[in-house]
DNA sequence: TCTGGGGTCCTAGGACCC
DNA sequence: TCTGGGGTCCTAGGACCC
């Protein structure tokens, strides 16, 4: 078997440290990013854990606690989040291109090709240069499969010795480190498998790693059997270089405030397929599935949610046809006298945009579509997002999310760039 | 005596990840 | 008053295919 080394690169409090690149003051005070809709709390400094702020906290229940310590308080801005994380990860690229981009935050890199003594030398030099050319500090775990080099990268970000890079290559060393890790801390070990895995006796990594592999995939799933052997170093999740395409697209947004007519619902849904047409459309595919949802709060009483699945009979990405669809979907799933608190759509069935077959009774010139959509992309690429938009998506939209509290797109708009004043003399 | 093996699809919901 | 969004994979048993 030939010798495999990965690195896991995992960003620290990623939202929280791309707030502080372009706002200094918030170096080492308390701050935090609050999820769409100002929601829940999604991200925290190491400041801001140790006041008490748990993670995923509803907003409204820390929010005195945030106000009272002097909390700085973020809503989401993932215009900026998503260019911070294409200069993290193009920096990671210079490393090597064996490289898989896992999330917003994190990446594996193959170091299969580096001498044992080179490994922990190598994690600081990325870690080093992420932060010197982006401002983004990262925790680095070196290890021969994914789901050790995540828990070196989770151990490595919380032990400060480490100096943020933790190999586990070293047997001994894996498994001092196994052996102090409870079982809910492994990748792919949730809420639901860690009591299951704890009723069962088994507290910490260590004893997961020695358990009954077979017993297990069989009691239990066939990814716990898989976390056995990544545990034992055996790997069997694959290095993922080349994305498969994707198989759906959502999009989806609670609203600011409820929302009780049809006619704002369909505005709204016909705003959601808006966007998810452009994603269909970025990366070159066509739907052939689309489902509108529509639900009333999760807490409250009256509760209702629903979906329409309409098949659509020619692979399309074209929004106006979309848009229609949508808003037939709508109309069979709406109930009077209802407040809705989010809606959202989903396309299935995704297939290459170029070679989709034609359909015998297709009523729309598909040649011109594309020309219009291309166009409107552009238009909207040059001039900024929604400079052509669909009068259905609406106007007002006052049932947009909140975002009280956003920072300015410092990289992606030339109208909020980072002014900087020098001080004279 | 002795009755294959490997694959896909279906469905809705659940679990997990960030 | 106020509780996110976007993904993937797995489950289970039967139907169906070659």
């Amino acid at each position: 078997v030939r010798r495999q080394v990965l690195a896991c690169v995992d960003c620290n409090n990623f939202y929280v440290s791309c707030e502080r690149v372009f706002n200094p003051k918030l170096a080492r005070a308390p701050v935090v990013v609050l999820s769409n809709n100002d929601g829940c709390v999604i991200s925290r400094s190491e400041e801001a854990k140790a006041l008490g702020v748990p993670m995923g906290a509803p907003f409204f229940s820390v929010r005195s606690l945030c106000e009272a310590q002097g909390i700085a308080v973020f809503s989401s801005n993932y215009a900026l989040y998503g260019d911070m994380s294409r200069r993290v990860m193009e920096t990671l690229e210079r490393f090597t291109p064996e490289i898989d981009l896992y999330s917003i935050d994190e990446a594996f890199l193959d170091l299969s090709q580096l001498t044992d003594d080179a490994l922990v030398e190598t994690g600081r030099e990325m870690r080093a240069t992420v932060l010197r050319w982006t401002g983004v500090p990262v925790s680095v775990g070196v290890a021969p499969t994914k789901t050790l080099a995540k828990l070196g990268a989770t151990i490595a970000k919380r032990s400060p010795k480490s100096r943020g890079v933790v190999n586990l290559t070293n047997a001994r060393h894996a498994e001092y480190a196994l052996a102090r890790t409870p079982v809910r801390d492994v990748w792919n070990i949730g809420r639901h498998l860690a009591k299951r895995l704890t009723t069962a006796g088994i507290d910490t990594a260590l004893q997961l790693r020695d358990a009954d592999e077979r017993a297990l995939s069989r009691r239990m799933s066939v990814g716990v059997g898989r976390t056995i052997f990544e545990l034992r170093g055996v790997s069997c999740l694959p290095l993922a270089v080349c994305k498969p395409t994707r198989k759906s697209v959502v999009c989806s947004r609670s609203f600011g405030r409820s929302v009780e007519t049809r006619a704002e619902l369909c505005e709204s849904v016909a705003f959601y397929v808006s966007r998810a047409a452009e994603k269909l459309r970025r990366d070159k595919l066509a739907a052939t599935v689309l489902v509108v949802f529509v639900s009333t709060g999760r807490f409250g009483e009256d509760q209702y949610s629903n979906s329409a699945v309409l098949s659509l009979p020619v692979p399309t990405n074209f929004t106006p046809e979309l848009i229609r669809y949508a808003r037939r979907g709508v109309g069979r799933i709406y109930r009077e006298g209802l407040r809705y608190k989010k809606a959202g759509v989903m396309l299935f069935g995704l297939a290459r945009a170029s070679n989709s077959q034609g359909g015998l009774f297709d009523k729309v010139d598909r040649g011109r579509a594309d020309r219009l959509m291309q166009m409107l992309d552009q238009v909207n690429a040059r001039m900024g997002a929604e400079t052509l938009r669909y009068a259905a998506a609406g106007l007002r939209r006052d049932w947009r999310m909140l975002c009280e509290r956003r920072s300015p797109c410092y990289t992606t708009r030339w109208d909020e760039l980072l002014i900087l004043r020098l001080p004279r003399g």
